[in-house]
DNA sequence: GTATCTTTGCCAAAAATAGTCAAGAAATTT
DNA sequence: AAATTTCTTGACTATTTTTGGCAAAGATAC
């Protein structure tokens, strides 16, 4: 299961374009897409969306690697991640209707 | 499914007790416990471990529940969020091994 | 109607985040 | 193996978000 950098990294090195070209795409320093690909920065939403489309793979996807990431990250190192995504997904379902 | 600040206003009812004193306890101001409890603020986790003391209720179950609403809230509006979380369970899954 | 309790709006301080830049490390090309 | 390009990292700055206090307004209880 990868990360979104894992993924980034990938689809970018598939097309063997440097970081620079991509940063650029984004308006950022390529020091930032570093980062994200190494997961050491968040990408933003915006971020996301254009990356997608870019790359041209489904948005979705993306953004599900996205916010599981950011999912994780707030769960680091908690004893009781599991039982918090259970509850979490009881509240997200009872939310929508 | 309760909230934290559901939790926290029934326990603190339960005893009949004013913001002012659990505020106090935990040294801040009843402005900002109401938030709390109104699920406008997010405690702290030490805020969380010193009120499952403070009523006596086991720390673990406190602690899910605002872990769960961390969750909850950063999923908010997230079309893809049930996903998100099934993913975000196997990578808590993997990484515990 | 007065007391007390709770909620809300607004402000300031602190913390977190996002970005730039530049230097050094790593990889690639020639 | 030297030169060039790409990538990574640390230091710094600016902006945004978060956190908490205070005071006034709104509820409740007495």
């Amino acid at each position: 299961m990868k990360n979104l950098g894992e993924i980034l990294r990938e689809l970018r090195e598939g097309k063997q374009l440097p970081l620079r070209v991509i940063a650029a795409y984004l308006d950022i320093d390529p020091a930032i897409m570093s980062r994200i690909e190494r997961g050491q920065r968040k990408a933003s939403r915006e971020q996301i969306v254009k990356l997608a489309e870019y790359f041209n793979v489904n948005e979705d996807e993306l953004i599900i690697a996205w916010l599981a990431d950011k999912v994780v990250y707030e769960l680091a190192d908690e004893q009781h991640a599991i039982e918090a995504l259970k509850v979490a997904e009881e509240k997200v379902k009872y939310n929508k209707k």
